[in-house]
DNA sequence: CAGCTTATGCTTAAATGGAGTATAACTGTT
DNA sequence: AACAGTTATACTCCATTTAAGCATAAGCTG
């Protein structure tokens, strides 16, 4: 059986306060076998953008993934990251019929342009669109409560061995904050991965693993196990903004202190301390004044800042220690 | 030109406070083409225990790197993590010579055993013997400013373009801490392919990568890549000690706070305050007593305490909080 | 101008972090 | 048995940080 190497890109620019990942659509049906093409349903599911490794010209992975979301989509890509490494066969089934087995090597990337895809089929979507009950800006998503605590209670009744349902009650409890937990803004994989394994998302019915989000099914799905590798791309980028200065990759070189706070709220999914912020960012010396001010806010002239690089030598870890850790 | 999948893993346990990795010797220079065999050396460098891919047969990664390791060394891993993938064709001499490109995904497993392993060439060793300048338990590595300081500020001397050396500068103090920077015991692999880029070590260097540790070149050489794999590993788990409570993966059921301070301070690379170690761990909750003492330390009988399973509810990110962060 | 919006400065109480002192309980020595 | 040496554990102190809120500044609209 011959190995094929694929390389995934989550490639996020963060605009209007909606963090926003580059999809394609498969117009052709390209990804999917014709017995899994859904009947009623004329649109392909949104899927990552995808490169093949050449492995006779592509030097570097990372060389190899800059090489072709540049051709493709012509976005200038700032940070770019190395996610994880899926290999199980079943993400993709083609793999069942005989194909090559496809190792997936998933990035992410950042960038500020939100320029429209040079690809014709790649739009920008939000991603909470895929991951629904990981904003929690305007408190509580309702779906937490409409849809997955009690599907997941319904699950956790079907385990019989009641060892391992003491155990999956407390993991989900502790992911998705039930009974008293807390929210973890970063266990966006560990979330999705319990509602993989219950059965809540249509990517793991084998059947018709596309079909629109229904009642029943939280968020958009996405094609394969995509939606999977979204979950850890934002996962890993909210834990890196607490100490890696990522987030300037997403700004403009200038900007004001309510522009940083949106982008960090709206990648963390939580609302902040607007003073606690202002104060955290300036004292920790991240920015530093440009002198300019912004008459763009409606109210008071902000001041615009740029990302101090000096800190970097200064503090071995500088992010934005967002709240609400121990 | 085919592909190959290859697994290696980085299994780490801590003993006698040392934090040990498993390594293997190739007698027979299978990892070695003719011409990079040493020949004033006998010995075959040390090299991270591997495991090819087998894509007909072998369902996960996971799966497939936890089967060979079980039946290579019969290790009992508990905590496994993927670590990174590196497809970097010049890892490997023999891909230049028209073999397969090998693409290598990288694991990270912590054993509380150190039996000796199965197989025959396998050792347990030092990390430190590798990575010397990352042991700051008793103060400064005298080998920074032996060795590696002035090599590398020598090294700064040849980069020509200025704006290029600056930044060079900037970079080389802030990983190793030098000019007044601090040191962060989580840059390892920065600090690896700093050395590496300014070929102070022997996987630099095309000819004869596996020579002998001379005065000229820091820490003991591994095979191909695996030095920077290991660096790769060391500073993955000392960033995990602080957010995860993976150390009890290396630690016996039952141990006392020494023990448990040892094994932190070991891994991490620095010494901690005692008392305050204490305090962390007791109020954090981490670990709950087990009624025992133990008196096989030599003053007063230590209370012996076991890993409380219930913090990972009670704290979103419980971990040992480690000092000198920001 | 009033009334709204957003930006920014400042205060306070509680929690945390880093360092030290003191005491307890064992070992082995004289 | 008193002793020093060793390790464990308890408690204190103070500076810093954090979370939360109050207050003021400076634009806009009508």
């Amino acid at each position: 059986m011959t190995i094929m190497i694929g390389l995934e890109a989550v490639i996020v620019a963060v605009t209007e306060g909606i963090p926003r990942i580059l999809s394609v659509r498969h117009t052709d049906h390209a990804l999917s076998p014709p017995e899994h093409r859904p009947l009623a349903q004329p649109e392909s599911p949104d899927a990552l953008p995808f490169g093949p490794l050449d492995p006779t010209a592509d030097c570097t992975l990372d060389q190899a993934l800059r090489g072709w979301v540049s051709e493709q989509t012509g976005l200038p890509l700032g940070y770019v990251e190395q996610l994880y490494t899926f290999g199980d066969p079943y993400r993709d089934p083609r793999q069942r019929e005989g194909g090559p087995r496809v190792i997936s090597v998933a990035y992410l990337a950042l960038t500020r342009e939100c320029a429209p895809a040079r690809e014709q089929n790649a739009v920008w979507r939000d991603c909470y669109t895929f991951l629904p009950w990981e904003d929690w800006r305007e408190g509580r998503p309702e779906i937490l409560g409409s849809l997955i605590e009690p599907a997941l209670q319904q699950w956790l009744q079907t385990i019989s061995d009641p060892q391992r349902q003491r155990r999956q009650h407390e993991r989900v409890d502790i992911c998705f904050g039930f009974s008293g937990s807390s929210w973890d803004p970063e266990r966006v994989l560990e979330r999705y991965q319990i509602l993989y394994e219950a059965a809540l998302v249509p990517e793991a019915w084998p059947e018709q693993p596309h079909s629109a989000p229904t009642a029943a099914s939280p968020g958009r799905p996405m094609a394969l196990d995509h939606r999977r590798i979204l979950a850890t791309a934002l996962g890993r980028l909210r834990g890196k903004l607490k100490y890696r200065p990522v987030v300037f990759e997403l700004l403009p070189d200038t900007f004001s202190l309510s522009q940083l706070q949106e982008v960090v709220e709206a990648l963390s999914g939580v609302r902040l301390h607007k003073q606690n912020f202002r104060r955290l960012v300036e004292k920790g010396g991240l920015v530093e004044e440009s002198g300019e001010t912004t008459f763009s806010t409606g109210g008071r002239p902000a001041k615009l800042f740029h990302f101090r690089r000096e800190v970097l030598r200064e503090r071995p870890a500088p992010g934005l220690r967002l709240p609400g850790r121990n």
